[in-house]
Formats: C-alpha cells, structure tokens, sequence
DNA sequence: CGCAGCCTTGACCATTATCAACGCTGGTGG
DNA sequence: CCACCAGCGTTGATAATGGTCAAGGCTGCG
C-alpha cells in the first residue's frame, strides 16, 4: 500500500491550501501536528476510489463501515423522506471528510456531483488508530465543531430567510468551502444543478431560478455560465443575505 | 470546592437515568467509564449556578469562555438575525451540554425557559482537562455526532415538512430529550411557549396553534393544558412526522 | 441536425404569514 | 371575594411568498 502514501499527504496539502477563512489558519496547524508516522499509519489504512457523478459514497441506512477524505470532485450529503422528498444537508469537496459518526448505521446518503476521487479508511481502524493520535482526533473535534456551527447556521437559513435570503447565503458561503473554486475573486462556480441547490436551500428549483434572475437584474451578480457567476456587488449580496435590506424582497 | 462533588455525580446519574432512546445505553456506559479521579477533576473545575427564567448562559459573539452542564431546567439556544427574526436550534434539558465549541466566541446565545441549575467550567481547563481524559474526550465526541446527526434531521425538517408534519416530529422527539418529563408513556411535557415552538419550528405562533388543533381534532393527541398533552395515536402520529400520510394534511 | 436534459419564464394555486379580534388564565388590588 | 388587567393562546379573514403546472429556450452531444 505504499503506493497510497501521497493521498493522505495530498488530503492536508490540499486543506491546508484551502482557504477556508474561518478555518484555515487552524485545520493547517491541526494537520502540520501530524507528526510523518502518524501520517504513515493514515496511509497503511487508505484505498483510493474513484467515482462517477451519481455514484454512492454512503447510504442512508447502510452500516458505516467506511470514511471518507474528499481528494478531489464534490459530493451531495443528503437525506430522504418516505415520499421522495429530498434535504441535501451540504456539499463537500476536497480537504472535507464524510463518515465521522458514532452511530452504527449512516443517518444519511452521500453521492458522487462531479467525478470524485476519495481516500477511504475502514471505519474501525481509524477509530484505533484515532485513540493512539491525539493531533489527529484534535483535528476531528474542530472539524466537527466547525460543522456543527454550519449546521446551526443552515437552520437560521432553513427556517428564517427569504428566498433571495437564502440564495444570497449560498453564494456568499460556496466559495470559501470549495478549493476548486476559480481564483478571480468573486467568481463562484457552481458545480452542482438547480435542483440540488434548490433541495440544500428549502426551495424549488424554479424559485432558485427566480431569484438568480432577480439578484441577476438588481445588478448584484452576473451569470457567466450556467455553472459560473461573478459577485459584482459583494456588500450588497452581504446585505441581503443578513436580511438587511428589503431592497431585494 | 469539595461541595461541589454531587454536581457532576448528578450530571452522570441524569444522563444515565434519562431514557435518550438512541444514545441511553452508550452514554451510560461512556459516563460509567469516567474514573472517580476524573470526576473529582471535574468537579474542581466545576461552580454551580441558578438562572431565572429569561437570563442568559452565553451570548452571540461573546467570548466562549465557559462550557455548561445542565443540571435541571431546560433552555434554549438561538441565533437572532438583525431584524428580529430568531430561530432556535434546539432545546437543551439537565444532562446537556452546551458551549462545546472551537471556536474563540459563541456562534449563538442560549438563555433559560424555566429556572435552570448549571454546572459552569471554566472552558481552557475544561480543555486542558480533556486533553489529559480520553474517556471523557470520546464521550464529548459521541455527543457531538449525535448533536451533529439531530442537527441535519432538524434541517430536513426545516427544509421540507410541512407545518403538521414539523409539530408531529416535534411532539415524538421532544420526551427522548426531556429527562423531566412526566412517566406516564404518551405524555409529552412542554416547558417552552408556543413563540418558541414556532421560532424552533421555522412557523409562526398561529400556525403552531393550529397546527396542534388539527391533530387534537383529528384524535392523534389530546391537550390536558397548555403545557401538557397526551399523544393518543403514535402510530398515526410517527406517519404524519414521517410525511406517509395525507390525512392530515 | 435533432434530441435530451436542464434551465427559465409565466400563470395559477396553496400553504403559511400577517393582521385583527377574542378568550382563557393567573395574579393583583379594590 | 370579585373585578380587572396583562400575557399568552386560539381562531378567523386576508395577503404574500413560494409551490405547482405548463410551455418554451438553451446547450451539448450523438
């Protein structure tokens, strides 16, 4: 499994790089604690897979048996009603891992948006080896800390903010999680569909699309592409996704 | 501070007793696994405090520099947007922890509904503590994925249920939180106001009420006052909250 | 070139929010 | 002891946000 040795060391590089600004300073000392045999026995667990857009990391039920480090690609974590209803709870991408959880079963399903490739870990190893590295599970605890935060957040925006709110959220968020992100500032990329922004947000995808279309006319951004965009004016998309202004309702 | 030993006792006698259904057991056994030395530690750490209804344990943007165990009481915690509009992200009863963040301030406040008895820590020899008590950083950790896990369920709710449907899967979650509720299976205790069911619930006050009265018109529970019910039907009642059924709708 | 899939736009509808009035309950003071 | 008041909860009427249904457009690929 040798040949593994650089997936792990590309997981921290690439985190590291990640300008995750509420984080980064933090996760890159987290990982720079990593002493190289800890890294080693990161690697001796490791099994790097490739997957397809729509291939299953996880599912719903499924035993957890398996984590995951994102090493590059995005990836939709979410959950389904009996009926077909779908919540998508976040979006992952290279750096983030998926699996860290103490039940036994995945409570949720995570998917494959663009071709991914992921270092998995068998579940049981990495807990042990989790207890004889103290970095290691330090740098679990702030993710998790982090993560927790996010989701609190994403309740705010669930149960509290408009539409245009929302979608205004989302922009300013996706880029500081997304290190594929293009470099020009205030460009976002958008690799996921209407229709899975719209299960992240609460919405429909028509209604996601009525509100690019009035951030859009209002002049506060400006579509490139379908996947691409440009924040022309930042401080007023800040404005309104505090709901700071009515301007924009 | 010897006086303070019961405090924590207390904490792990409550959390053992409570019958959390998805986490009693483990919590138990993780609690059971704190040696008396760790506990006497904790204690040290450890300054008992009363709150009146309405006063606050942490504050938005204040500082994170204690972590609480509840004792007894129940609280809520909550972000606030600048116009007003506030949105709960959960109930926290005595065994609960709270302030287990990485962060140098509180992302959000939390403030008491009914008086409430805590057991305050000082957070960097909390830490220090931990760092030194793998058992009691497991039990941490197992505490976080579980809030983690209650977290997205509660952006599925959020996200996509319907009015009935959140109060349903409210009324069914809300005892396995609730060490105080009453014995009698069925009855479901409701120490917060209907403003902050709504605020927890992403509605409005009105939509709350009706949404009680349409499942106590339809059977499904019973009001024996304002702040106690009886659920008549859980089956029904577990359907509705799952969404597999238009009855009540 | 044509088709499939995704996105946008429009018309209409439904759920929930808003506004308003009324009722209940518990505490206080005449 | 009863009346009043304040605060919370319920109910009703109306309005608005966002959902649903439907049609049409764009884009990329075979």
């Amino acid at each position: 499994m040798l040949q593994l040795r650089p997936i792990s060391a590309e997981c921290v590089a690439r985190r590291a790089a990640s300008a995750c600004d509420s984080c980064g300073a933090r996760a890159f000392s987290v990982c720079g604690g990593l002493a190289e045999q800890d890294l080693l026995r990161l690697d001796a667990l490791a099994e790097r897979i490739n997957l397809r857009p729509g291939e299953a990391l996880t599912r719903q039920g499924d035993p957890a048996d398996h984590l995951f480090n994102i090493t590059s690609g995005s990836v939709r974590v979410f959950g389904l009603m009996p009926d077909g209803r779908r919540q998508i709870t976040g979006f992952l991408f290279s750096g983030d891992f998926l699996g860290l959880a103490a039940e036994a079963d995945y409570a949720f399903s995570a998917e494959a948006i663009e071709p991914v490739t992921v270092c998995r870990f068998d579940a049981r190893e990495y807990r042990a080896l989790m207890l004889r590295t103290p970095a290691l599970e330090a740098q679990l605890f702030r993710r998790m800390s982090h993560e927790l935060t996010a989701a609190r957040d994403q309740m705010m925006l669930l149960g509290r903010k408009t539409a245009v709110e929302r979608l205004a959220s989302f922009l300013l968020d996706l880029p500081t999680h997304d290190p594929a992100r293009p470099t020009a500032p205030g460009h976002v990329r958008l690799p996921m569909t209407r229709s899975e922004i719209a299960d992240y947000l609460g919405l429909t995808i028509e209604t996601v699309s009525r509100a690019l279309t009035r951030l859009k006319t209002t002049g506060v951004i400006r579509l490139l592409s379908l996947t691409e965009l440009r924040i022309e004016q930042p401080d007023r998309l800040r404005a309104i996704a505090q709901g700071e202004t009515r301007s924009c309702a």
